[in-house]
DNA sequence: TAGATTGTTAATCGATTAACAATC
DNA sequence: TAGATTGTTAATCGATTAACAATC
């Protein structure tokens, strides 16, 4: 399927494209060209184009794109016209807001199950999920189908329960504010929230607009 | 004090330097080669050198850098050699999760303020601080010294509260699923966990390691 | 058909890497 | 002094922008 070396910096901008195309496909919006798109998001035409161009031929000379054929093939570059089934350990504050963020399932992420190892949680629920004890996480990974595995323990833990994970192929998506040693197989996407939070700071002292 | 314009890649690489820096000062490492750094963090120690010399002259010939030296100054560059007052709006699952998570403070970014619209939270408290209506938003910024406000209310209410913070000088930490329209004054730092998500999704489905 | 807009090649710009003189 | 490693210039690489033929 892969052609071409896909950039670091298409791979960024792939989910703003899709977000935009369905905030519009919302607004009832069928057609778009590359200059309308790059006005809307802040981006050169050009830019559009070549990126696009990297995943397939989706616009027709002299029109444009179709909004929502566009959207539909963006979805599933992304991989997401699948349901991606994830697991959350960690159940601290942010834990807890993740899993009962309800904007994700709308874009086929759900969360099957949720672990912690404090007892005074296990077998509590929140949402319809009992929280599972963690020594239990790799039976739950053998007797179902995981594909994403949410980080949301402290930076002292993240490590040991990634090791512990053997073989299995899994996407990590690590809010632990450390970088994961990973290995074959693992798909690492890291959240420092404390890194964009100094990241304002620094724009805010130097009066620096981040262009997205 | 700006003399060359200091590049989004570079800015956002600052942020790991200091955490880097930081894990070195607090495991006693006094010094550090460009050589050794690149090797911890995967980059190389050209990129590590080009990057710290946007800023200043921080190394020594023959010796490398003094950890706690460097970590300081980047700290100064981010703009954390101060404390950065911040107040929340919107707490929902998110927001509580943010308010509640103490690794800001030490920082030096403290949360003074929280703000909701919903008559069932104002009043009630999340740790230190009491809930209030966000119709007392701008009477609090005049009469408190703020630097960020953190946004974590559902997209459809955001714009209108950027609106509402009249001509002020204002970091906005966004994490509403949305691009905010600024004004000259506002400095927007997104947190986009859904496309976060997304950029796993994809680097799953195509095998491809995100270089950080 | 004429006008619009794509896909794509070529030109430009900027970021990363390599190399090395300066110097601790 | 000899060895190490910086700061910085030059070379390379890659990403963005511009241009335009193809074609709806």
């Amino acid at each position: 399927m892969e052609e071409r070396k896909i950039s670091a910096a298409v791979i960024r901008r792939l989910p703003r494209y899709f977000r935009y195309l369905s905030d519009l496909h919302e607004q009832q919006v069928e057609r778009i060209s590359s200059k309308q798109l790059s006005e809307l998001m802040g981006l050169t035409a050009s830019q559009i184009r070549q990126d696009l161009n990297n995943f397939g031929e989706f616009g027709l000379q002299g029109y444009g794109y179709n909004v929502n054929y566009l959207r539909d093939e963006i979805r599933k570059v992304l991989g997401m016209d699948k349901i991606n089934n994830m697991v959350l350990v960690g159940l601290g504050n942010l834990g807890q807001a993740i899993l009962r963020y309800n904007g994700f399932a709308g874009k086929g992420f759900i969360f099957r199950a949720a672990f912690d190892r404090n007892p005074t949680r296990i077998g509590t629920e929140i949402g319809d999920l009992r929280i599972r004890n963690i020594n239990e996480l790799n039976e739950y990974l053998d007797s179902h189908d995981v594909d994403i595995v949410v980080l949301t323990v402290p930076k002292g833990a993240a490590q040991d329960i990634v090791d512990s994970l053997g073989e299995r192929n899994l996407g990590i998506w690590n809010f632990a504010s450390m970088d994961l040693v990973g290995r074959p197989g693992l798909t690492i996407e890291n959240v420092h929230l404390s890194e964009s939070l100094m990241r304002l700071s620094y724009c805010l002292k130097h009066e620096r607009k981040m262009d997205e």
